[in-house]
DNA sequence: ACAGCCATGTAACTTGTTACATGATTTT
DNA sequence: AAAATCATGTAACAAGTTACATGGCTGT
């Protein structure tokens, strides 16, 4: 539904056509989140479906534009008004993964592990990179995008750690392993 | 695709029926990520379709078993050797809402901080009260469980975390609210 | 003239998800 | 006998995603 509502939300600043709306979204969410232009326009004809949005066609032939109607604003507001749901949070591939990598045999968890932190490290350089660029001169409009950074380095430094800690559970739980004493 | 990795990663251990899969995926993930049986169902038609698993109808009648094939086996073994796409991570609606609300006027993006920071606690503790209750018997078995649960905990302590960065960032950028001295 | 970007759209598809129907078996 | 659980499925839909077609406009 991120799509959906971002592009709900961009229409109650002003009406605006579906180009322009891929690119507020790309500046606001930076290089992280592409938003390929096809989905701007399928989504556009599901909110006018839905009664969210009225198709404004420039009369002079001009870019077709869309603007948000009393149910779409509605909505715009209750996204905003609401906290996002946690208590039946999205299915975390990763978690799942290492879940049952330890429970079926024949899957060595330590490799995945450590292939993971060795791709989630990159990526956090990479962000933390990214950021430093950024940061240097905070011009209000890049505040949207710094915070997408930070959230994005805070998400792979919680992972980072966690990996961590899955290596020491292993540990703790199975002395099993090659040269037990040694 | 976590649903259907999963489904094949059970089925490569032995051959299950579609209940059997449900309760051992959950077994696994706890209570966090409950599946829908029809979805087991649709999904396992669709792995048919795809040539990664094979209908073993029970010749008396009995469940309708389901085998893994050559072809689904490795794939299963491909999604275990890569590391989760994280270049390219899903999109974060929270980090998306923040961002949008922060540069649209008329959204007061404390009042959305400050109501999830409050729905997030609530979660951390929910979750650090069910770890509690698992960890003190750590048998092999909640092992899978226990690093769920973490990997829930750590994330919502980075989202709390980021909420605080954020507020911090706001107040840094914009003095220019009520009360600018007193 | 040609390349490249701006702009709109459509068709086809994927995974996820739920509501519903149906019957067997087990428990109370 | 009634209620609950086990078990299998189907129909319909949502949201996301991509590949492709089609033009206009701009700079070289």
């Amino acid at each position: 539904m991120s799509v959906r509502h971002s592009l709900l939300a961009l229409l109650q600043e002003r009406p605006r056509y579906g180009y322009q709306l891929r690119s507020e979204f790309q500046d606001r969410t930076g290089a992280a989140w592409p938003l390929n232009i096809g989905q701007v326009y399928t989504t556009l004809e599901r909110l006018e479906r839905d009664g969210l949005v009225r198709k404004e066609s420039g009369a002079d032939g001009g870019q077709v534009v869309y603007s948000i109607t009393d149910e779409g604003a509605g909505q715009v507001d209750a996204w905003f008004s609401a906290p996002v749901e946690r208590s039946n949070p999205p299915r975390n591939e990763l978690a799942i993964k290492l879940s049952l990598a330890l429970s079926l045999p024949g899957v060595d968890a330590g490799a995945i592990i450590r292939a993971q932190r060795a791709a989630s490290l990159a990526v956090l350089q990479e962000h933390t990179k990214v950021r430093r660029d950024t940061a240097t001169n905070p011009r209000k409009a890049d505040l949207a995008l710094l915070l997408v950074l930070d959230s994005l380095i805070f998400q792979a430094e919680a992972e980072i750690r966690w990996l961590d800690l899955c290596e020491a559970r292993m540990a703790q739980l199975a002395p099993s392993g090659n040269a037990a004493g040694r």
